[in-house]
DNA sequence: TGCCTGCCAGCCCTATAGGATCTGAACATG
DNA sequence: CATGTTCAGATCCTATAGGGCTGGCAGGCA
């Protein structure tokens, strides 16, 4: 999840000219929020001169933002076709999430649980403290900071590894994670559950044995799974 | 890592009008050619319009191809600098490699014993088949269809789990995969030995014993691992 | 000799224009 | 009424031009 170093109030008129950033950057995170908030619907196509008309811009930066785009799964291009916003997942592409989850991420846990500093560690509890005051709301923008930070977790862990291809198999998966929370409609509803987890998991890290520490990060993904099967409201 | 549909014949000289596809595709096969020929030396900077003259194209195409190469580790983008070639292979990052590629293929080759097709076994049988009678040259010309049947073993197995996260997870290295190839300036010595192991995986997925292949697909993984070590000139 | 300053070429980034292609509807014809 | 054709609009794709910034180099000064 790229981010532009500064992002200017929303909902500022036209022809006010952007701060002195990439573009690209600034029309990658209006089109992400249009992507989460549902304003897109799967299956519309996504017009790289209209992006470019509604956000007063040229057809350029649209075109790198929507390349960055795809590879995070949400849209799918088609040659000389255009872009097309990718269907929604399914139980069945949950499932899968999960599975590939549950085969990566106590891996990470494991070894990055023998090169725990002080200044990680802090991370991590920080992590978990920005868990527990993130506001809750059921737009992106309003969750938003709640997904950022269990992201931030989950993505410190496999950065710990040391590993550049850990970081980049987790990333493979990360881009998606954020999607799934759409696939109901439903927002926020397990936070306290998950944020004791993540406490479980930080705990086990901590205290240095990598078995434990592994377990308790298998434990969390299998219930995030199960509470998320349970709050789907249909296949 | 994406085709396009038809590649002419490259070495084409200027002003030839390249055939009717998207040019971006054209130029990203060109650059990965150089990339994995070494043309390109790690840590030179890539100019966008540089590449556009070289390759008689406009910037536009040169910039997408270059946002698809970023995604696949070869190039890095600094935000306003351009793009860098990344940095090569050390014996620290082949380790990492193999440590990760330790974490994941044993799982896809559990995950797809299950799931044996005749259709499917045959493409793997076809892949070995085709790694015994490729040649093994010095250049990226010469060994690329050897590594290329390598790397479709593997693919073919992550694509056989069925989950389209292992997939991506497995992508996330395959991409790289080709590359540590280049980190010695050596080229295939080992393929009898990696010919038989692959040999063992196949056979441990057709007797339909998960952990037997699992446990074959980990020891190929070892193997390569120690081979490699042993002929790298140095760190 | 060493250091600072102004110039200049190159590069990234964005905007604009034009050609090529696809889609969809109106229209003519059997 | 069904079907093939034509035409207009939209869209993708590429090329070209210009603004703003960075980095190197020559020349002047202590």
């Amino acid at each position: 999840m790229q981010r532009p170093s500064q992002i200017n109030s929303p909902g500022s008129r036209k022809g006010k000219p952007v701060s002195r950033q990439v573009l690209a950057d600034h029309v990658y995170e209006e089109l992400l929020e249009s992507l989460m908030d549902g304003r897109l619907e799967p299956g519309a196509t996504v017009s790289i001169d209209g992006t470019a008309r509604d956000l007063d811009v040229s057809p350029t930066p649209v075109r790198e933002a929507l390349a960055r785009l795809e590879h995070t799964g949400m849209v799918r291009r088609v040659a000389l076709k255009g872009y097309r916003v990718a269907p929604v997942f399914t139980r069945e592409d949950f499932a899968e999430l999960m599975e590939a989850r549950l085969a990566i991420e106590p891996v990470n846990a494991r070894l990055a649980c023998g090169r725990l500093t002080p200044e990680r560690l802090a991370q991590l509890e920080q992590a978990v403290t920005d868990l527990r005051t993130a506001p809750r709301g059921p737009s992106f923008a309003e969750y938003r900071d709640y997904l950022e930070a269990d992201e931030r977790f989950h993505r410190l862990i496999a950065e710990q590894t040391g590993n550049q291809f850990m970081v980049a198999a987790y990333a493979a998966l990360g881009g998606q994670v954020q999607r799934f929370r759409l696939f109901g409609g439903v927002g926020i509803t397990d936070a306290e559950n998950a944020i004791a987890e993540h406490q479980a998991v930080l705990d086990a890290m901590a205290s240095g044995d990598p078995e434990t520490a592994a377990a308790a990060m298998a434990d969390h993904v299998r219930k995030v799974r199960g509470r998320a099967i349970a709050d789907a409201p249909e296949g």
